[in-house]
DNA sequence: CGCAGTGTTGAAGCATATCAACTTGGGTGG
DNA sequence: CCACCCAAGTTGATATGCTTCAACACTGCG
């Protein structure tokens, strides 16, 4: 159950036996959600983290206008909402993108982690600083980059966080976002991102048709993108 | 020293007397940084976390086309860098934005704390979690709230986070910053800006003279945009 | 068959960037 | 002390990017 999770832990550090046992002893009550499901409300105070299984699941935040912004994409193996354990009050909402298998761990039991097992501590810690790191890259994307750019980065980093649980299938991966959905994503309207996901189809660079995305041209992507996945921690190190 | 890094912890939950002197005790080596140093340095892998004493820093990543954004805004208080402490490798650089005072706390006696010191490892985690709380109301900002919304939500949360360590006078505070900075913290021309920023003025709701910023109407303020606290986890409660 | 969600396209209008010029104030060297 | 300079702020004009509105095509499904 908890393969994924250490899979994304593993890509900072080594786990010890040690750990993997203490993770799966305080990981557990599966559950689905299924597409526009709320796995997290906003205002809420749950007593439980939540990790991603399989699916995609966003947090993100409604405006008073019913506008929309998504914040973070969540991949099997994430901790989506590890926040709560320490800020108590969800700030923000976190829906299901597709059908989402989940599983839970007990603030309580998440404690207990912190007082007995501080490596273990350090690698959970470092997953919520990496979920900084993505939004530091996001907010670079989107004050300064170009359309296009934005895109075709946000294509990258799918790629290789989907990699690390190995969920990509050759060039390509299950992307089960509609193109309004990822508009929401990346702050712009419908009808732009449209036009900006074609501009990407003709240059050869990616192809995206019934929810697969296949990247035909690497290279060219992360370079157009200026790419460089050093903020997400993707080295086994002594954490 | 450490007075304002209590305020900032203080806001969350209690800080013990033995928590407080352990912290007196790893924090040491006050240096002062000028205008424009790096306190920090993109790339590199250091080997203290950096905590601010005095003025203004900002975290930044500058394109290959000489574009600047602006990720984070840090105040007297905040740890800076308390990341590399965990991803080693520091995805982007910290620069001063007015003249800085910092101390420094090693590495290695922060991995101390994470083994000794739960509930104060707990504390220093959820300060880096408000940090990426304040990376997502920026990202909802920048994707969808309009420019003036935008500045003027900036601007509260200025405010509220100064008011925390005790740098608010009664409704002004300095900062720091350029127009032409500030540009590159909301991902906007210069131009632009100082555009909205008139509009901001017209209405009746700051003054920004001299580096110096005060908040005219903070009801209207925070109503135009829809400021809501929460994500700063402004309560003290049992972490 | 018809319907609803999704994707696609074109046109019009607003928002924002870019370019260029001018003002202001403080600091400095002659 | 004055003349000058430079950084910061301000303003207007033009060009581009992006949103909004509206229409239509396609697909899967009841």
């Amino acid at each position: 159950m908890i393969e994924k999770l250490l899979r994304n832990l593993g890509s900072h550090d080594v786990v010890t036996a040690e750990e993997r046992s203490i993770l799966q002893s305080i990981i557990m009550r599966t559950t689905s959600f299924e597409i526009g499901d709320d796995l997290v409300s906003q205002g809420s105070r749950p007593g439980h983290s939540t990790l991603m299984l399989e699916g995609i699941s966003a947090r993100y935040k409604i405006l008073e206008d019913g506008s929309r912004q998504i914040t973070a994409l969540h991949v099997p193996g994430d901790f989506v909402d590890l926040h709560a354990f320490l800020m108590k009050t969800m700030d923000h909402g976190i829906v299901a993108m597709s059908h989402c298998k989940v599983a839970f761990a007990d603030h309580h039991d998440l404690k207990t982690v912190t007082e007995t097992m501080p490596h273990l501590t350090r690698l959970l810690w470092l997953d919520t600083l990496v979920d900084g790191a993505v939004h530091r890259e996001w907010l670079v994307a989107m004050g300064r980059r170009s359309t296009k750019s934005h895109l075709a980065h946000l294509l990258c980093e799918l790629y290789v966080r989907l990699k690390v649980v190995e969920l990509i299938d050759g060039a390509s991966f299950k992307l089960p976002l509609s193109q309004s959905e990822m508009a929401d994503v990346l702050g712009l309207s419908l009808v732009h991102l449209n036009k900006t996901l074609q501009q990407l189809r003709r240059d050869g660079l990616v192809r995206w048709e019934s929810r697969t995305v296949e990247i035909l041209d690497w290279e060219k992507l992360t370079e157009m993108a200026e790419f460089d996945p050093t903020y997400l921690s993707l080295s086994v190190e002594p954490r």
